[in-house]
This record gives C-alpha cells, structure tokens and sequence, in this order.
DNA sequence: AGCACGCCGACT
DNA sequence: GTCGGCGTGCTC
C-alpha cells in the first residue's frame, strides 16, 4: 500500500471478502465490494444476498483468492461495522475450535457474538469532534457560554469525538456546530465500563502458607502461557487463592476472565470478587438481558472491563488486554456445551490461554481425570491446598452397610438414628439422593406393569405432589393411573425419590422444616433463594436434595450428610461413573462440618467393600483417579485415548442404524489410521421423544489421527443423502457416552 | 438455518 | 378446481 493515498487509484482488481453466515453451513462465500464501497475489515459484519434472500455475515478473510471455482460472485449489500467486532486472535480461535469439534464456522461465529450483535443492530452513533476552530476558540477564552464551555472542554479531553447525546442539551450542540468549533462525525458507541465500585473494599485475609505459595507460584509465571491445576480440599479456600492472584493482574492492568459452570450458583462470589477488588465485573451468562450482555461483551473485547466472569459462552469473548483465565470447578459437566456446538470451555481456555500467552489456573477440590492425568504427567504445573483455611477438619465418612437392613423410606436403622441425633443436638442435616419425583417408576406386583414412556425406552417417574406421571427425558406427561391398566390389580411403586424422602422424614421428624432443593422444587423464580434463607435461618433443619445440594452452596450449620444411595451411582453404565461419584460424594461431603463442630458423612451402601468406596472412606481421591486411570488405560478408554462419538437418530430405527454401519464399515476398510472403531450400538437411552437413537465410538492414540478421520466422516457423509429424517453429529472428547 | 420448489388432501 | 402440508435441496 503506497503511503501517497490521493496518488494511489482504487485497486484495480476486484476487491473481494470472504465471509460465513449463521446456520449449518461448512463452507465460506466470497462476494465483491459494492462501487464506492470501502473494503470491510475481517471481523466485521457485512449485509450480502444470500440465495433468494439477504443475510448478515461475518468477513472471515478480504482480498482472498476467489473460491474453489467458485461461480460468479455477487456484490456485498452494504457493510454495518466500520470497526471489527472479533478480533484476530479471537477469530484464530473460533476458527481453531470449529475445526477441532467439527463445527460450521458461520454458527460458531455468530454463537460467540451476543445476541444484539448477531442482527444488523449498528454500533455507530451520530458523535461530535473538536475541530482546529473550537481548540483555539478554547484557548483564547472567547467562549462565553458555561455550557458551550464545559463541552468543549469535554471534546478536548475525549480527542476522538464524544456520543453526541452523551455530550450537551441538543441547543447547545447546534451553537458548537454553527461556530465551526465542533463538526459532526459517525463513530462507534464507546464501550463504557464503571472504573471502580463503590470504593469500599473489604480486607483480604491472611493467606494459609499454601495459599501463599500457590499465589507466588503462579504470579512468577504472569506474562507467559503455563496451565496449573489448583487442587483444594472443599473450604481450602481457593477463592483467596483466585482474590490474590487477580489482584496482581489488575496491578499490572490486565484482565482476568474467569470462567464457571453455572453463574446462577455463584452470585456470592461474584459479589465478594466485586467488594474485595474494588471493580465492577463483566457479567456474562445467557439469564442477562440482551441489552445488558451486550454492554459487558464489549466492555471485555474493548478492555475497559478489568474482571469478567462468566459461564462456558464467555470461553470465546474478546479481550483486549489479557492478564489471567481462571477456569473453576473445572471438573464440572456443564463446562461442555452439551447440544449444537460440542465444545468444553475448559479446553477451549486452555488453548486460547496458550494463544494469548497468558497463565490458566483450573480450580478444583476434585479434578477431573483428563487435568489430574496432565498434572500427573507434568504438562500442567500441580498445586494442592490440603489443608481447611478455618482450621475445621474434613468431615469424617463412614459407610452404613444395608444388606438385610430394615429400610423405612430408603433409610436404614442407622441413618435413622444418626439424623435424630444430630437433630437433637441442634446441628442441620442434609440428605442426598440423585432422584427426583416420588419414586421412580410405578409397577404392578401381580402381572409385573411398569408405566413406560410412550416416545422413550424409560420409565415414567412418579411426581405426587402435581399427581402426574413424567418422563424425565422428553418431558412426557399423564395422569396416574388407580389400578394395573394391564390387569387391574392394585398398583404399587418401586424406586425412591426425593419427594418421598421428604414425606418419611417429615412423618418421622415432625416439627423440624424440611427444605426440598430438585429442579421441581426449585422451579419458580426466587423459590431457590427463598429455600437458601430458609436454611441459612436455621428455619429448616433438614435439607433434602439431589445434584443441586454438591454445587456452590455451602450449608455452615450443616454437621451431618446422608448420601441414601451410593449404589445407584457407584453401578452406572457410563465409563465415567466412578469418577463423577467420587467427586459428588467428595463435594457433598465438602458442605459438612464447616463450622466449629466437625462434620459426619455416612454413605449407605449394598456393597460397603467396594473399592472406589474404600478408598473414598479415606479421603484419598488421588488414589481413587490413580486406580481409574490405570483402568481407563486397561480399557482403551478417554483419557488414555483421543474419542469422538459420532452420533446419529432417526424416527426409524433401520435408518439410523444404517447410516452408522455404513460409516463404521468405511472407516474400518479404508482408514489406514490405527483406530479402534465400536459400534453402532443403540445409545444408552436408545429411543427417545419417538426418535431411535444409534452410536458409533472412534478412539485413538494419536490425536491428528482421530481428526484426520473425522474429516473423512465429513467428507463421506456430505456425498450421499442421509436417510429419512435422519440427523446426525459429530462430538469430539465426549462427556460420557450417553 | 431460511427459503424455495414440488407434488398430494380438505376447503371456498 | 385452489390453498397448503412439509420433504428435499441450495445458498458465492
């Protein structure tokens, strides 16, 4: 580009981008510009024909080669941001995932765009500058007006214009106009960010001697890439760990963004971030108003928001000043997007902190096997908080065996007796059950009826409370039937869930309040923080609840937790389910015995010799992932093995099976990758909402051997039509198998 | 995803 | 005789 642009003529070559558009679209489409159009930026939005209609895109690359003999193209219809909303490390890395998990582009794109900006909305607004008149004007003092006055100075300081109705009363405006002091301009919409709080921060503790090694350690590393694993015992008090270290980042004027699994479980934390550091911070989850996520999302990309927090969407907001990424609980399953665009946060941060050369602390009392296996290994640095910052120790647990035992309820003798006397002794007591609904299913005894869904292979939960049969997995309801449908004799219930569980205890220990925390009882809005003040009042005594009780909260006053049934999760199908119970029974355990008075755990059990369960009984989770992980290596499976599961479902089950015979037959003729290829084999639920439901598992060693046959999979099924209703997916490093 | 085109049942 | 059901296919 020559520097004499008056002498320079427009480039006489067509002027092309490339750009992708929202939708299930792999590939990319080059357009030219308009006449007199000016070259839009990468990262910009642009308005193009698109088929019979028109569509916001986003430019993805300008001046390229035109496609792959691509047509003819057509011009671009106009270009909406002057500047670019994705810059390019970010672009880099929304490209990066696309490819990794096998995704669009053009929808991974637009998801990491906040919804008001995935419109036409315009970021430009009508601004004023200070010309060379209105300077001079202000230095020879001949304004007269204070209004005039003030804005001009309000101009000066601003350099590059000021949002014209940010700046004076419309009357005003017009004079600094008709005086030449100020000229009209078109500029972006400042993404203004409250610099500080209210001022008032609180004072940070004394940190533990491991607190202030894990600090050291990883502000020694600030200005480089280097992942660590901060592994805390349940009140080691990460979270000062975290206040430390963001501390240092804002000291050095960068950003951190901090990422967790679910925002609504955390308003506490983000409340004490905020009154500790004296900064408002970014807020940036799907429960915000548009309006509201949009200001957050481009306070982070413009950098004046210091401190972000957010859920697995905020993994791909723009910052322009990275410092520190902090994933927390970075354990949990709601860190993978589980529909649509398969991607993990955690994964995603990890890659893009490497990218932005800055330091990833993952947070967790109970690590995953994928990061203990990186830390074991050496490539994630390992810090332990082993020690209760209050000073309280671990809760003690002891396992009740209930072979033989007479069960009210779901609650052996022992329970029962425990629960009285930790009631008695004026503690709370909280009660774990992963099941919600009355009982799980309803059965006859005589011809052996179970209510089943109609659109899946389930069984219908029994909710008493709203009498309805529901199916947990597509949301089917009915009646509740008096008597067998098949031969009329009386009906009567199998399973425990956490409604009943409520009912025995409220029989047994009347008088004492009993708060239910499930998704049903939680449902209505401000209900949840209703039950919270309830326990934290002291008002309920007895809290019962399923997955919901292991996240976020912590229950001071609680001294005794009853886990009802650890068979149920000890036993499951999925290969990840002894992990996923160690670190449940370790995270309830964790909500015990905080205060003063040290805390009890008793694990109800068929099988009180199992061994994930023996070594749990010793607090010793590292040994329980060592014995996984052995394991896991024994079975070929994740982590010792790259996977993806490929996916596929149909309102028949012949074309769905096909679909993957086909592809499972391919793959093993004419791959010449060492592969192992399972399946297809129904999923685990294999008819769900009337769609039958097949699954085929790759797994690798090498992890460019995986994709290379992925891009394979893609390639095969993009040239023949898929079956009748068929639709399919690809998900790469899979929760688990279901 | 949209949005067309395209070939079979119930309505003015 | 048309309106419209959603199956199938394309988008620079």
């Amino acid at each position: 580009m020559s520097l004499d642009a008056t002498a320079t003529p427009v480039p006489a070559g067509p002027s092309t981008c490339t750009v992708v558009v929202p939708g299930p679209i792999f590939g990319a489409f080059t357009y030219h510009l308009g006449s007199g159009q000016p070259l839009p930026l990468v990262g910009a939005r642009v308005r193009v024909p698109f088929g019979q209609s028109e569509r916001v895109a986003l430019v993805v690359e300008t001046n390229g080669s035109s496609v792959e003999d691509g047509p003819t193209t057509r011009p671009i219809t106009a270009v909406i941001d002057q500047q670019p909303l994705l810059d390019d490390a970010t672009l880099a890395c929304l490209r990066w995932a696309a490819a990794y998990y096998h995704h669009p582009l053009g929808e991974v794109m637009f998801a990491a765009l906040p919804k008001a900006l995935r419109g036409e909305r315009s970021l430009q607004v009508e601004g004023l500058r200070l010309t060379v008149a209105g300077r001079e004007a202000l230095e020879t003092g001949v304004v007269r007006g204070q209004r005039q006055r003030e804005a001009l100075l309000a101009l000066h300081e601003a350099g590059d214009g000021v949002p014209a109705t940010a700046l004076a009363p419309a009357a005003v405006r017009r004079r600094l106009l008709e005086r030449g002091w100020a000229e009209a301009v078109s500029m972006v919409t400042p993404a203004d960010w409250p610099a500080a709080a209210d001022g008032k921060s609180t004072v940070a503790p004394s940190l533990t001697a491991e607190q202030a090694s894990a600090v050291a350690a990883v502000a020694a590393g600030l200005g480089g890439f280097g992942a660590w694993l901060l592994q805390g015992v349940t009140g080691s008090g990460k979270t000062e760990v975290y206040l430390a270290l963001i501390e240092r980042v804002l000291e050095r004027g960068e950003q951190v963004l901090v990422v967790v699994p679910e925002i609504s479980l955390t308003p506490q934390l983000i409340e004490r971030f905020a009154r500790r550091l004296d900064v408002v911070p970014a807020v940036l989850h799907s429960g915000l108003a548009d309006g509201e996520r949009l200001s957050a999302w481009r306070a982070t990309a413009a950098g004046t928001a210091q401190l972000v927090i957010g859920t697995r969407s905020a993994a791909f907001v723009p910052l322009a000043r990275a410092g520190l990424i902090l994933v927390d609980e970075e354990h949990d399953g709601a860190l993978k997007q589980q529909e649509g665009f398969l991607y993990h946060a955690r994964d995603v941060l990890v890659w893009r902190a490497r990218q932005l050369a800055v330091p990833i602390v993952l947070g967790s009392a109970t690590p995953s096997l994928e990061t203990l296996r990186h830390a074991w290994e050496g490539r994630y640095r390992h810090l332990t908080l082993s020690e209760r910052a209050t000073g309280a120790s671990m809760p003690a647990i002891r396992c009740l065996d209930i072979r033989g035992q007479p069960m009210e309820g779901g609650l052996s003798p022992a329970l029962m007796r425990a629960i009285e006397r930790h009631l008695l002794a004026g503690s709370q007591v909280m009660l774990y059950l992963n099941r919600r609904g009355y009982a799980s299913s309803l059965l006859c005894h005589a011809c052996g009826w179970v209510a089943g869904c109609p659109h899946c292979d389930a069984f219908l939960t029994w909710h008493r409370q709203i009498a309805r049969l529901r199916c947990h997995h597509c949301g089917f309801e009915q009646g509740v039937p008096l008597d067998c449908p098949s031969c009329q004799a009386p009906i009567s219930v199998r399973g425990l869930g956490t409604e009943q569980l409520e009912d025995v205890l409220a029989a047994r220990f009347p008088g004492f309040g009993i708060v239910r925390l499930d998704r049903d009882a939680t449902a209505g809005k401000g209900v949840m923080a209703e039950s919270l003040s309830r326990i934290a009042a002291g008002e309920a005594r007895l809290v019962v609840g399923t997955q919901m009780l292991v996240k976020g909260h912590d229950f001071p006053g609680v001294t005794l937790v009853g886990v009802v049934n650890a068979d149920q999760a000890l036993f499951a199908a999925d290969f990840r389910g002894p992990e996923r119970f160690a670190q449940s029974l370790l995270q309830v355990a964790g909500r015990a015995g905080r205060a003063e008075r040290p805390g009890e755990v008793l694990v109800q059990s068929h099988d009180p010799d199992h061994p994930v369960l023996r070594r749990l009984l010793r607090q010793d989770y590292s040994a329980v992932m060592a014995a996984e992980l052995a394991e896991r290596e024994q079975a070929e499976l994740p982590p010792t093995r790259f996977a993806a599961l490929l996916r596929a479902d149909a309102p028949s089950a012949d074309v769905a099976r096909a679909f993957l015979e086909r592809l499972a037959a391919e793959l093993r003729e004419t791959t010449g990758e060492p592969l192992a290829v399972w399946g297809p084999v129904p999923a685990p639920l294999a008819r769900r909402a009337g769609r039958y439901r097949f699954q085929l598992l790759l797994l690798a060693r090498v992890r460019s051997a995986l994709h290379r046959v992925l891009w394979r999979v893609d390639e095969s099924v993009g040239s023949r039509r898929p079956g009748k209703g068929l639709r399919w997916s690809i998900d790469v490093d899979p929760i688990d198998l279901a």
